[in-house]
DNA sequence: CTTGACCCTGTAGTCGGGTACGGGGTGGTA
DNA sequence: TACCACCCCGTACCCGACTACAGGGTCAAG
């Protein structure tokens, strides 16, 4: 097996053609060799490089970033480093975003439970700062 | 103090002109009524309207749900409450996936600390790894 | 030799939440 | 009366990561 078309190593990954095309245009995958008339040959281990794309995908990094850890050589390992060290950075930060977000409603959620506020809700009371005007 | 413009309700809630009347034309405030010469005049309480909506996006609701709360009367408590109790189901989700992911980077972070792998980084080649299909 | 699945290009649309701009009118102050 | 900040409208643009479509060409099976 040498090489394949892009429905191929689009379905091997797990994503669609237009996708592959996208990945081309960002300069995340090389433009492959074409057959004579146009269509892509893709050479082996265009299928890993697209899973790579995917995973780094799920643990958070945007195309942007994984095209610089694309970029870096084998070599590299600081860089990388750096790279991921920051994004879990990132990643704690957007946890207490959420967690914050999520105590507040819990606690609102709770009041609404408790049966306070015996007219009106006490959530929509609690977000409105000064009691009401509509 | 009746009416204001709308540079001036901006300015009290720390937003933009622009997204006052973006807001307007999401629905999420009234229009209000206008000078003879095409002015909006607001009316007292389109602060506080207002107030509600950016607390209500700092608690991570979007703007269509936001709708969704101001729609809803001060009695329909038992909705609010659904909506408010979707959100942190919604909110924990992300804070899972976030985790995991988390998780993942600081082990390959670590991997590279304890110089495993020498030749190539680490966390490269277990980029390049097979993901686990799910 | 025809059918149908696949491939090509280029452009445009999607979603969310705004932000910017151009070309004009208005309101209060000096 | 001049000045400038503020207001009006409509439209277009931004980000990220695709996704869709139109209008073709190609390849392999039947």
């Amino acid at each position: 097996m040498s090489t394949q078309t892009i429905g191929q190593v689009a379905k091997q990954v797990g994503i669609g053609v237009e996708t592959v095309r996208f990945y081309e245009r960002q300069g995340l995958i090389e433009d492959p060799p074409r057959t004579s008339s146009g269509y892509r040959q893709y050479p082996p281990g265009t299928v890993e490089r697209l899973h790579f794309i995917r995973r780094a995908k799920e643990l958070g990094f945007s195309l942007a970033e994984i095209g610089e850890l694309l970029g870096l050589g084998g070599d590299a390992c600081t860089e990388v480093r750096a790279l991921a060290s920051a994004k879990v950075s990132d990643i704690e930060q957007r946890i207490a975003d959420l967690k914050a977000m999520a105590t507040v409603l819990r606690h609102l959620v709770a009041s609404c439970d408790a049966g306070i506020g015996e007219e009106g809700c006490p959530i929509l009371e609690s977000l409105r700062e000064t009691p009401d005007a509509r």
